[in-house]
DNA sequence: AATTTACTTTAAAATAGTTCTAAACTACTT
DNA sequence: AAGTAGTTTAGAACTATTTTAAAGTAAATT
């Protein structure tokens, strides 16, 4: 029961279903997610929840930095557990992603950021697709 | 009347409606556009059109590179007549886009494409917000 | 421990963005 | 001029997500 002790210091009441949530998506492998699959996950779990839910739950975990939303094309939100800064390829044809390592990549300059803002966060996506 | 003689090298038939959106986004300044934005501008000019018509147009500009759709969370689609290679801030409130140029940017290090893919496309979001 | 208060969950309805359908239309080919 | 293949259209359909408001639950207060 991690879980309920990392919802609380996350600043979330650690109700049932964001236990059930958390218990998945911190197991210690990192992953992309829709919320679909894991209303999916969760049924095959034996649990069960309302898909609105799945929907809060995500939004509150992202916003208090448990996962991030991924930046990308797809016609659906794409979660990921993994907060280490890193990147992503993005099949262009399937839209799946897999992470990249931050150490695999190398950012030499960066842009002046505008006046009056900062930085929030880079993301670099790689789009690839099938050579044939 | 540039935009049938674009429209015809990239291999679209050169319709009224098509004519009447490219006229509209190549006039010369990129910019940044959702199917939305653009149908009210062509009301605005005048012209009337399906809003299917525009999502179409959109999608076949795209398909034959006269366009980009942008990689981003907005729940809506946000395409981009700016074909040079270049990058965008994201603001992260309002979900605006501005563009980087190439020079202002630099990738030293690229990592290795996964066996089997190529390369087709470098994205470099950088997420922005007010500091206060 | 019981009560109150604030937050959360839920099913269902609503909304937003986009795609599909199939009939009418238009550009291009013959 | 006639045929055909691609395009447009309004409206229906669909997918993803959010809202609503009532019921439920966790935490705070008594």
């Amino acid at each position: 029961m991690q879980s309920k002790i990392k919802l609380r210091n996350a600043g979330l009441r650690p109700t049932n279903q964001r236990i059930i949530i958390a218990d998945l998506l911190f197991n210690g492998s990192n992953r992309h997610l829709t919320a679909e699959n894991l209303l999916d996950e969760i049924n095959l779990s034996g649990n069960k929840m309302s898909i609105a839910t799945v929907y809060n739950c995500l939004k509150k975990f992202k916003n208090v930095g448990l996962i991030n939303q991924v930046e990308s094309v797809n016609e659906t939100a794409i979660f990921d557990t993994n907060m280490d800064f890193h990147h992503h390829f993005l099949d262009e044809e399937t839209g799946e992603l897999t992470d990249i390592k931050n150490n695999q990549i190398r950012l030499l300059k960066l842009p002046e950021i505008p006046k009056g803002y900062i930085n929030s966060g880079v993301d670099i996506i790689i789009k690839i697709k099938k050579n044939n």
